[in-house]
DNA sequence: TAGTGGTCTAGACCACACG
DNA sequence: GTGTGGTCTAGACCACTAC
């Protein structure tokens, strides 16, 4: 019995068509009747199982702006029906996908595409917590917003060549009014065309939620590399901290689909009422 | 044929005895023919899954010790028919204690209780990592450690009254000849019985692992708070660098099994040839 | 060859949200 | 009520590991 084709195909998941059904993988047989094995073909040079592909698509999907931020994605009926695969393989590949944060489940409603607006989410890249009370977002001032030339080292984090154009913001985020973070931010150059100090100033709420909303860049996820470091004269002026003073310093390179770095950013954390909060698990 | 009783029962996954199959909850209804529901019961007043029944009985098991670290446990199938579920349930369970790194999965081999000795494991709790070169473990060196009585602020942390026993060390670990951690860490009295300095010293590798292997507590999770501070005159002279100099301090409290605290962790890092390593996602 | 985890399917029913 | 995600089952086959 059964079966249709049995070649595995892991690269195709990636150059597929928009919204084609996938070639089946191997493993796939759905139970149908007569039909004879492939013949010849190698049992598995790279195996990539159907939900991977069916998740690739689906993700494909969010990249091209299919479903947008906040909206809802077909359910998973609907998409099994699309990918002419069972309800349970899409379900596993949106598993996934939830798991990522890339789309949040919500039982009676349907799934949806996550976003920066929403208050969930929006402390997932800023872990910095207040010794008492709630977590909150501070005022941001813009202090600069420049296009310049990504100097050697910005561009290598960035997976561009030295001079190529980036975008460059220095700001001071205040909490409870007191000057508490210090960011100097490197964007690509290609994707923040128009993005201007006025525009940030502007903006209420997460900088990600402007990126996200305004230049179709939505951050996916991101590396935090953490040290101790001495204020010096500017930052110590600007966070109202005696030069000298210990700063928490945050790295951050952050990527957005298909894992390209789209920003880099160095933030100074003045941590005598804050902490940054982390898990281990 | 079928049925057995269907009334959900949330509570009892807990206090559930121990490897008693679970009684059926809602939502399980083998496909067998003819049988009435059950009458007159609450439609859900606290439902719980099957499969985070099934999780909460392999999990007893685990804190138990009926499965050490490092051992397998049953088959998916010799659990299926052990708690008188499906095999699927049980991979649902298995899945989520997988994610909790509890255990791992090992195709074609079995499933493990994770365990501190492994190398991939090692540094899921100890974030930092060299400029250049590998992450490693450096030489451990107990200055101290001694029974107390916990400190009200202490005792706050571990969920136990101030004045209750408990076990501090202060240790210095040296990364490539320079000394880059200086711990303080108090354990809760009552599971580290028998800990001294000469055993500490003893021994080679991750101090988990030794927690583990001789004391049967294993550390599941932790939080941590994370600051800059300035080095006191007793760290800086332990660790090398000028009175003053930023230190990354990092408030760790770990939890075993059941989410209670057993230790509480203040470190100093010297971050100019490492860094705090972290991923947002 | 046997045993284990991994994938896929098909179908049933439950819990939840909303009109 | 209808639609959506969530749970559970039963059975088949694939991939990996070890004997």
């Amino acid at each position: 019995m059964s079966s249709l084709p049995t070649s595995p195909l892991a690269a195709a998941a990636n150059g597929a068509p928009e919204s084609g059904a996938p070639q089946s993988g191997a493993g796939t047989q759905p139970s149908t009747p007569a039909s004879a094995n492939t013949p010849a073909a190698a049992p598995s040079p790279t195996f990539s199982p159907l939900y991977q592909q069916i998740k690739a698509l689906i993700m494909q999907s969010l990249q091209t702006g299919e479903w947008k931020p906040g909206e809802m994605i077909p359910s998973e009926m609907d998409l099994a029906a699309r990918y002419k695969v069972s309800q349970g393989t899409v379900r596993k590949a949106i598993d996934e996908l939830a798991a990522d944060n890339l789309v949040a489940r919500r039982q009676g409603k349907g799934t949806f595409v996550t976003t920066h607006h929403e208050d969930v989410v929006k402390f997932r890249f800023l872990r910095l917590v207040p010794d008492e009370g709630e977590p909150h977002y501070g005022a941001s001032r813009v202090l600069e917003c420049k296009r310049l030339r990504a100097p050697a080292e910005i561009a290598r984090l960035l997976d561009i060549r030295t001079g190529d154009s980036v975008v460059q913001i220095r700001r001071v985020l205040t909490f409870s009014n007191e000057a508490t973070v210090l960011d100097e931010i490197w964007l690509l150059g290609a994707n923040f065309k128009g993005l201007t100090a006025e525009k940030l100033n502007e903006w209420k709420g997460p900088m990600y939620a402007l990126f996200e909303a305004e230049f179709g860049t939505r951050m996916i996820r991101a590396t935090e590399k953490i040290r101790a470091v001495a204020a010096d004269n500017t930052a110590a002026e600007l966070l109202s901290v005696a030069p000298g003073s210990p700063l928490l310093s945050v790295e951050r390179v952050s990527f957005t689909y298909g894992d390209r770095p789209v920003e880099v950013r160095r933030g100074l954390y003045v941590t005598t009422r804050h902490y940054y909060q982390n898990d281990l698990s």
